[in-house]
DNA sequence: GATGAATGAGTGTTCATTCAT
DNA sequence: GATGAATGAACACTCATTCAT
């Protein structure tokens, strides 16, 4: 179960995810086969292009099964994606915070390690649903909209009071705060990419050093 | 025609694209009038989404036309998607090292920005289509691994020679050359993402501005 | 049970449908339950529009339950309709006969309305599954045989009596007779279809003078 | 085309179902194929209970076929509705209103007479879409509604003027005008019933001729 | 006896593709 | 070349029926 006080952060739409999500953990063996059989297919081909018959063959169950625990193909869909929405964004507001903004005697560098560490873990760890969650919000404005309203947005304001702290600590240079945690987006974001598109050349410890380094060189008052 | 030095550049999947491809200037009214409609419903609802029917419909021609032109639906993706990799590949290949590393005597920041809204622009110009190519390389691994290939590394080259030349004038830090090129496309991608995310804030001009002095900063030596 | 005697009445189609009738009173508290609201659903919705687990939560059981108590859906349409049928049948040869035929020296005309109120009485408890026998009627050939063969034709042989009676003792005109019963039935399908049709406008007890003062003048020998 | 003025005769979900229909006369060989099929199948099964792939294999047109003519299988079942309502409420209002009503110096028996065979035989032309809209009326509201306003409503006004025309000459008793009304409408649907439950023992001409006489003499003025 | 999850054949409908005109 | 009617395989979804508990 979502806490309370943590729900009116999702709109409507996801509101709706949310309802038809029986909490992952509390599903049948059944029902967790046709989920886990529609997260491959779903990233691997795209929604549109796995069919329910499909589904149910690789989750070994009865067509008719997967309608029985899921009223149709597109809640099917929202209960691979909810999920996520809420791995991503309550995560990062309750337990990151504490470290980022309550620490503050940590220095910027160990901080931003840190957090790039941890987010790096959490797309890896997920990057199958989050690959499906993204291709549906192209198509889908709103999900686009959900992603930008309850996780792109909830986590820029997060980043942006790091920033002004640090900022206002005289740590780092007087920069327009958008601009600094833009910077900061971009990074992780950048490396994402990178790591996908030349896995073989990542070791994720050094090139969290890097990027740091450069960042934070960037951002940070020189002595 | 696609001069035949730069074919070899792409592998067999892009080949056999090209191949369906007779030279977007010399298709008839019709043919365009069908592009132009797919490449609208594709980007809009993506391939599997949008029927034939529709984009005759929108096109104004008969069904029929359609696969008078392009052998199956699936030729009128590959229609749409081979020419883009020759746009973003051949330009940034052939016009904009000349400005880049010919140019040798202008700032780094000039240097940066100039790329910067050349790219955007051309980011801008041909977004439709880019989300098309995206999706699809999603899904199918040969045009994500073309675009890797084709476009990214292509484009990771250049960068690292503008990053070992400015390197070696002293005008950069010591820093593993990636780094610093991954530092550049990071700074591209991100803002990308911020535009289209948080459109409203965007004054391109003064972003660029921005970033540069951030990435600059952390990239340049320190006097 | 239906008594031995009665039984030969019904063809082999009716007789399999009393095969799978338990007598309704000895129906069990759920059985009772499902055929109720499967009468409600096929009536409302006809038989195939009406699904087993609709009928099943409308009787608040498990879909299972009904198939425990009536091995198809078919079943369970004949144990609603078998009954009908001797409800029908029986009373009208065993009680209104007795009426019509014995107490001969009453008036036509109150037999007549006496014999209308009886049969529009037993049209309107009954309404619901008669509405379902004559949809299936149409659908089914023999379950229409059978209607016209045990309720019809015995209906319209005891009709004929009644009218050769009165014939014989001079107070009808000189008539065929099947001419005679079938105005008598006319006058009540008649009417039937008129109450439901313009319901707003029916006083039924009025409504059955009118009609059998013109009925009457229509066979009665003119004075 | 149906002409103008007799258009708002039909209400909305008539006037629906009349736009859904293209002139019978003007449909292709497959259209009527696939009609033809569908009224059989419909007329013998009912509506639900016949599917597309069973009309489709009876009309020798692929399944497909059906769905490019009619959008959906409801669609095709108004299409076969629809013209009923016109055929039967059209002609009678257009043309027999001025033999009934116009010739008034024909006897009321030969006027009678004239319009049971009249309606007898458009009855027995159209058996078949009358039973499927018999059926259907069962079960769809609008549709009763609509045989209801659009027929039964209309041929009971025309009625109630023959016979209040009759009165006022003196040939009728003076009764309530809709008590003779119905009991000649009560007449003609009884004499259908009778003649479709004991076929063998019709004759027409001399049923209606029986029909009328006692007919008349219920309602006639006696000298 | 009662349950309800599971089944898979069957449903109405869509769609890329063909081909006679 | 251009058309659009025709096709039938494939699709998402429903349903009566079974059966382990």
């Amino acid at each position: 179960m979502i806490p309370i006080e943590n729900r009116n952060v999702f709109d409507s739409t996801i509101e709706e995810m949310l309802n038809s999500l029986k909490s992952e953990q509390k599903m049948t063996e059944k029902q967790r086969r046709i989920l886990q059989a529609a997260v491959q297919l779903f990233a691997e081909k795209g929604f549109h292009a796995s069919s329910t018959s499909e589904i149910a063959k690789k989750a070994e169950v009865a067509e008719g099964t997967i309608f029985r625990h899921f009223k149709t193909k597109k809640d099917l869909l929202y209960a691979l994606v909810a999920p996520m929405f809420i791995k991503f964004a309550t995560p990062m507001i309750l337990k990151d915070p504490k470290r980022i903004i309550g620490e503050s005697e940590k220095s910027a560098a160990l901080v931003l390690e840190e957090l790039f560490a941890n987010r790096f873990q959490l797309f890896n760890e997920n990057w199958p649903r989050i690959k499906i969650i993204l291709q549906e919000a192209q198509i889908h404005p709103e999900i686009m909209e959900a992603l930008i309203e309850n996780i792109a947005r909830q986590a820029r304001i997060l980043g942006g009071q790091f920033v002004q702290e640090r900022m206002q600590a005289g740590e780092f240079r007087e920069l327009p705060i958008h601009a600094v945690t833009r910077a900061i987006f971009s990074t992780m974001l950048g490396y994402l990419f990178f790591a996908h598109a030349f896995p073989e050349e990542s070791d994720e410890k050094t090139d969290i050093q890097e990027m740091v380094d450069i960042l934070l060189h960037g951002i940070k008052k020189t002595v």
